[in-house]
DNA sequence: AAATTCTCCTGAAGGC
DNA sequence: TGCCTTCAGGAGAATT
């Protein structure tokens, strides 16, 4: 499931593609995704040309000469570059084409996002509420333990909130959790402005080896050429109830908190 | 205001 | 073999 590394994979590797390439063509085979596919979009995009092909949190952006082009994996997504007369598979749902290759989306559970926006996107609705970027320096313990003051929510659930920290999904929350020795559990005001460092530094070393790894690969995530990412090798906790905790040996423990499966080990994480 | 629950969707896995 | 049930999950919307 996309989570940032996944869709920073993703960027960096469409990116040489398509930057400074002019759209040729837009296929859109399903347009009912997590909202509709713009149905004028054939007429906002075509003959235009991709400036830059950006991130923040988990969108990609497409900037184009007069607008840009948002687009959201959710969690079942994968963009690949193709040869133009690839023929589409079931769940390709929309193509940008080129004059060389096609940009195509697959989204087996519609959770992704198509959308458009001709305004600043800081002003976006889906942007402007966004917290900092994990790995920028405006992510740290100190903005961290701020943020956790008073709240008696779950930090796991704390760490998944984009209003706090953009792009970390359930994968990487738990084994930033394990890292920093942390209980998922743990309410956020009650974490020392020591221990909120050391999590929001795991959390940055977490994500920075997913993105060397070319993410995480679970069910459907494959990068735009269709490989495999390999970070799932070194996952510590993420998915392995019953099996032994890498520090203690003890066994992990599964337990769901906010809804999302955690994974953790109730020994060395407090 | 903060926290929790609901919702979209499909494929995988398990039970019988 | 195949049908039915359950579950996973990003994140905005709705509800408590």
């Amino acid at each position: 499931m996309p989570e940032l590394p996944e869709v920073e994979t993703t960027r960096s590797g469409i990116a040489p593609h398509i930057q400074g390439q002019r759209i040729s063509g837009v296929v859109v085979r399903q347009a009912q995704l997590r909202w509709p596919i713009p149905a004028n979009l054939a007429e906002l995009l075509g003959g235009r040309t991709v400036r830059a092909v950006e991130r923040r949190a988990k969108y990609l952006l497409l900037r184009l000469t007069n607008g840009c082009l948002i687009l959201h994996l959710g969690m079942s997504g994968s963009l690949r570059i193709l040869p133009r007369d690839t023929v589409p598979g079931k769940h390709d749902h929309f193509d940008l084409l080129f004059k060389h290759c096609c940009l195509r989306l697959r989204d087996p559970r519609r959770f992704g996002a198509v959308l458009w926006t001709d305004q600043p996107l800081d002003r976006h609705p889906l942007i402007a509420h966004l917290g900092p970027e994990p790995l920028s320096e405006a992510f740290n313990g100190a903005y961290l333990h701020r943020q956790a003051q008073q709240r008696r929510v779950a930090i796991k659930n704390l760490i998944m909130d984009g209003r706090v920290v953009v792009g970390v999904g359930n994968i990487y929350a738990n084994e930033a959790l394990f890292r920093a020795g942390i209980h998922p559990a743990r309410p956020a005001g009650r974490i020392s402005a020591a221990r909120c460092a050391r999590l929001a530094e795991e959390i940055k070393q977490v994500l920075a080896a997913a993105i060397v790894q070319g993410g995480t690969t679970l069910r459907d995530f494959q990068q735009e050429d269709g490989k495999p990412g390999y970070f799932a090798q070194e996952l510590l906790v993420y998915g392995k109830a019953g099996g032994a905790c890498p520090g203690c040996g003890s066994p992990l423990k599964q337990q769901r908190i906010g809804q999302r499966s955690s994974f953790y080990c109730s020994r060395c994480q407090r």
